[in-house]
DNA sequence: ATAAAATCGTTAATAGTATGAATATTATTA
DNA sequence: TAATAATATTCATACTATTAACGATTTTAT
């Protein structure tokens, strides 16, 4: 008969529908727990941390910009800045040609704890993929990318 | 000479590490997305939302339990609760053998919210797997695991 | 049987993440 | 020059989450 057929397709595809969802789960909780502990580790909320990695080969950036950049309202960059400018990791000027803007920077403590911040990054990436057979990480990068691209593609469907 | 294997070596490490990095960010932006819709959509916020989800196939659910679920203290699963007793999705009772035990189980309209998330939740992963190559759903999967599995190491290792 | 310890949930204070509306200042343009 | 646009800030609001202190209740040990 054809029920059984289709019963086992359906449950196939029940099976991996669930265990996608595991897997992605999994593997974000595992990124949250890394933000915690990056958080932690740096001392900074890790909105201002990942403010600090925008200047990344910028050497000024303005509020508009950043908000651009993390998909967030200016009223939340100036909070951010505030808060790195306390830290003494961030400074501000003003744009020499329009008073209206403000230019802003690191501090050579900002750069410093970039830097920290960014070999973290690094090598946390290097332990991952350290964890990963050698012949086999090719195909991981490659399978990953199939699925930023078809989940990309069902955000666009469904959102 | 040598020189020039190794420095292909690194370059192709470093690539490597970069390309992972972009891989899982997107992929992670991709569900912060996901879950900033999905609180839109069902018109709560997402704490709630996953609150709501502990309920799959268990009839009550305590305070202390919720929070070791979830992950966070008590004090915020009081919080949660409160709201969604508000908006009528869950009822308290007294546990009739311990009366410092509060059994929170699901409304009927709880239900209804929790099993249209949960439909929700299985339309978008099974999108994404109709987004994946019939004959690439299976190594997708597999891979996967590969990078869940090396993460968590990672992760166990550094932090 | 009762005093001490442990458990359970709540409250209050605090901090971080984020938005939107209103505002002040400065540039541009008509 | 007057109206308009751009830039950043402030304020009110809401959500996420923790820790410390607390009151009520149950368990345990004397």
């Amino acid at each position: 008969m054809n029920n059984v057929y289709v019963k086992t397709d359906e449950e196939l595809l029940g099976y991996q529908i669930s265990r996608l969802q595991d897997l992605i789960n999994q593997i974000v909780h595992c990124c949250e727990d890394k933000r915690l502990y990056e958080s932690q580790k740096f001392g900074l909320p890790y909105a201002e941390l990942r403010c600090l990695m925008l200047f990344e080969g910028e050497r000024y950036l303005t509020v508009k910009g950043i908000a651009q950049r993390l998909e967030v309202a200016k009223s939340r960059v100036t909070k951010l800045i505030n808060g790195l400018t306390e830290k003494g990791l961030v400074e501000m000027i003003e744009d020499p040609r329009d008073a209206r803007i403000k230019l802003i920077s690191l501090t050579p403590a900002g750069r410093a704890k970039s830097g920290e911040i960014a070999a973290f990054h690094s090598e946390i990436h290097a332990k991952i993929l350290s964890n990963i057979a050698t012949d086999e990480r090719l195909n991981t990068l490659s399978y990953l990318e199939v699925l930023r691209s078809a989940m990309e593609t069902a955000k666009a469907e469904v959102m």
